[in-house]
DNA sequence: GAGTGGTCTAGACCACTGT
DNA sequence: CAGTGGTCTAGACCACTCC
């Protein structure tokens, strides 16, 4: 015998599977599905609370609970970071046409809010073995919020860490006021002379910490994939580290592995 | 001012961190924390709730809630599919030596409960694209349950698809009484002549199913990483598939771009 | 002000576990 | 059996949003 809240959810869920319930639409009141099942409060917030980790609905405070849309996958591929390395010594004009978000996501500039804010600290303990340098090391910390000025579309919160002594040779690098930066990442390196020869990414998934859930616009139960992306470059050191969170609704990773041919 | 609910948690939270509590610990139970805080059921619970969603705390019906071990990470990167090839064509004694799972868990064969299951059936629309092949094809199905014997150990979903004609050639693939197949897959395609030349990896985080959570023995809060694995041959053509279910917070996928170097 | 969801109370009863 | 968590009731009051 199934419990009313799951049965509650059981039946909601179905609604909307079947179209009953499309995206946009609007769930009864709280109040109203109570009468619905003559249940308590209880069972009716069970159900919906599962709905809303499950990414079906989403509730706002005052105003009720709606289905949600079926979020549009953003892939993020290897070749991403090849693209970009290509273009990073193209002209400014040609630099300036499309940027690596646009690209992925099909946005255009406007549509996005874009954030950056520059900073110096001392590297962690953590911060300076992946950059094999000693602890307290003075670190460039630049942190990205991109976020949709309509709803339903993909955002990113970027920590990024350069090696401040490295980056310095170039002023502009050292200020947030020429960010979006056409080119990125790979093309502020390259006005210092660096080459990056490949990019490591790990990747889990975790439960989001609060600020990034609101950010993120998902539901404390929707996971995040967390990234720490770490650039090397063409004499092996570590040039550039970022640590990237994107919504795991909405993110789709592509991971290419080539692989040796057998000697015959 | 934070509500009651949130209150406990962040108390109960700090003294998980501040070692006041340690993990494979009992918390109070849910009536002695009632007296505690002095508060009603509705807030103990809510809180408990919130510890169990980020995987802090596990509760079990009956006994108690207990302080869950941070969960070693598994590190799965990319350079265990050349791992895998390289042992493809070494005699049967040097393969059976350890097995990929073992590998990447430390974990010697009797501690692991591995399960194979074999069975045909005709592609689906989804399938047949993958494959390049017409909808309806027979094809070979393989589930793989992973699973440790203790808690606290990675395990693994698999359902690997091939094309059955393509298997038919070596019989041995056609059952599950070979498993588990010393060498893995690229082994198996290996007797039926194939190479395989790369390997993409599609990821993203999603929450888990029923049945998953309770496998993988994670909560359902917990996301899980969804992988879909694909393996190219040296003719290009798609040899196999498929889909594994990773538990999300003992997990860690690694991936390497290899960026090509700028002409000069 | 009317309607919505969010939090909380103070109980009841049931299901599961171990002795 | 006693002790634990799981579910549910039937209310109260608060916070938010919209008109």
């Amino acid at each position: 015998m199934p419990t009313k809240h799951e049965q509650i959810a059981a039946d909601l869920r179905r609604k909307i599977h079947e179209g009953k319930l499309t995206p946009g639409d609007q769930l009864p009141a709280e109040t109203q599905l109570m009468r619905e099942y003559r249940v308590s409060p209880g069972p009716v917030r069970d159900a919906l609370k599962a709905l809303r980790t499950e990414g079906l609905i989403e509730t706002r405070h005052g105003i009720g609970s709606f289905v949600r849309s079926p979020r549009r996958k953003v892939r993020r591929s290897g070749d991403r970071h090849q693209w970009e390395k290509d273009r990073a010594r193209l002209s400014e004009d040609e630099r300036r046409e499309t940027g690596q978000v646009e690209r992925e996501t099909g946005l255009t500039v406007s549509e996005l809010a874009f954030h950056a804010e520059y900073g110096t600290e001392q590297a962690s303990e953590d911060l300076a073995k992946v950059f094999g340098v000693p602890a307290g090391t003075k670190m460039l910390h630049r942190v990205y919020r991109t976020r949709s000025r309509a709803e339903d579309s993909p955002v990113s919160l970027v920590d990024s860490y350069l090696v401040y002594d490295m980056v310095a040779a170039n002023p502009d690098l050292l200020t947030a006021d020429k960010e979006p930066w056409p080119g990125g990442t790979q093309h502020q390196l390259y006005t210092i002379g660096i080459e990056v020869d490949r990019i490591i990414e790990e990747i889990t998934a975790r439960p989001p910490r609060a600020e990034e859930s609101e950010v993120l616009g998902i539901g404390p139960g929707i996971a995040v994939l967390f990234l720490r992306k770490t650039s090397i470059d063409i004499n092996g050191r570590v040039v550039e580290y970022s640590e990237v969170v994107l919504p795991g609704d909405r993110t789709e990773m592509v991971c290419t592995t080539q692989l040796q041919r057998w000697s015959t």
